[in-house]
DNA sequence: GTCGTTGAGTAACACCGTTACGTTAGCGCT
DNA sequence: AGCGCTAACGTAACGGTGTTACTCAACGAC
């Protein structure tokens, strides 16, 4: 029945496993695209291991999701970081941003959805993570949006924390809509994000 | 066992049952504000009837949930209306449009949730239900846009859908975000609404 | 009064997350 | 060398979920 010989982890190395759960949980996420694909007895089966084996390294099945996600928001923030520092202007270095931020979220939308549409009942170190998740690529956004205040280009009246969370509310907006309504008749891709990114552009920059 | 005494509906009333079912999920969805309560089980139990019984009237819990969901959007499409039709201005119209959005959004979390960040396996019946439920409030929207348009409010290069869109994902953002993430250091709301709605209205009208 | 149809119940399936508890293997220590 | 403790898992089971096949009862028409 266990379709994967696992030999057991020696003595010091039990956070093999642990390793092992969180690539194929993500494995599994990735290939379905879809969340409820990914049981605990699925990933247990995957790894070859029996399902309350998991618990010995999550504490239920949140933590187990909530760390997929947590490792896929990590490479959002490189992902960001990179696409940020091959531009030279500041605005256009938050254009690139929101641009790769949307990139992101629609090449994973059931990562997304469960970062950011699902209802987590956090414990204490958890809500710690998840403030520190996506503030690691919001903590970025600020960062880039500082630097163009910096530069003296954003608009009289508008500071660094307004102008940030107005671009995250609607380059989140535009990536949650699409993942939510694929049936919705939305612009070609290319076109809603150079559209959307103009709009708020304009709005927050000179 | 049974905690409502239920008499069996006459012989063309079956459709009763159907609208105890509705009431019956919705009350149970807004008292305890999380999907997972509402279980096939327990409406059954509060209306008073098995949990088969359920399917004689809905296809199944998705349909079930979408109907009620459905339902509180319907609402919203009106109250929409409402707060529209005490506006003069083309240009107020449209912000006391998206201000009772985000109000509707933030007091119906669980139904926005689960409306915006559910994912559906639609049937295609369910998928024309879905764009005209979701569509009901957005082409109010875009009808709303288009009086300001008609008024020459409209920036020049913008044009009605453009601006809807924009619109739409701006202030879907600020709801779903503030949703998801209510441990953020959001500001307070009404300053929120305030500072959202000055900021995408300067980028799109005059 | 019979009969068929409509409205609902019974029992069960497969799956889920989760837990209490049993088992095995290896390192440290005497 | 051998004992023992403990880390690393497995077994079995509980309560809950959505869903379905089948059964039953009541009512209206003939």
């Amino acid at each position: 029945m266990r379709p994967v010989a696992r030999t057991r982890s020696p003595r010091g190395q039990g956070e093999a496993l642990r390793a092992e759960i969180l690539d194929a949980a993500e494995a599994l996420l990735v290939e379905t695209q879809s969340e409820e694909a990914v049981s605990i007895r699925a990933v247990a089966h995957r790894v070859g291991v029996t399902p309350p084996s998991i618990y010995r390294h999550f504490e239920d099945k949140a933590s187990l999701m909530f760390a997929v996600c947590h490792r896929q928001f990590e490479r959002l923030d490189v992902q960001l970081r990179t696409h940020l520092a091959a531009e030279r202007d500041p605005v256009e270095a938050v254009m690139a941003c929101g641009r790769a931020y949307i990139r992101f979220g629609l090449e994973h939308p059931e990562t997304y959805r469960i970062m950011f549409m699902g209802h987590w009942e956090l414990t204490p170190e958890q809500y710690r993570d998840e403030l520190h998740s996506h503030s690691g690529a919001f903590v970025t956004l600020v960062e880039t949006v500082r630097a163009a205040a910096d530069a003296g280009r954003l608009r009289p009246g508008v500071d660094v924390m307004t102008a940030s969370l107005s671009l995250w509310a609607h380059v989140h907006g535009l990536v949650s809509l699409r993942i939510a309504k694929p049936s919705f008749p939305w612009p070609d891709l290319d076109e809603h994000i150079d559209l959307e990114t103009r709009t708020i552009g304009a709005a927050l920059f000179t």
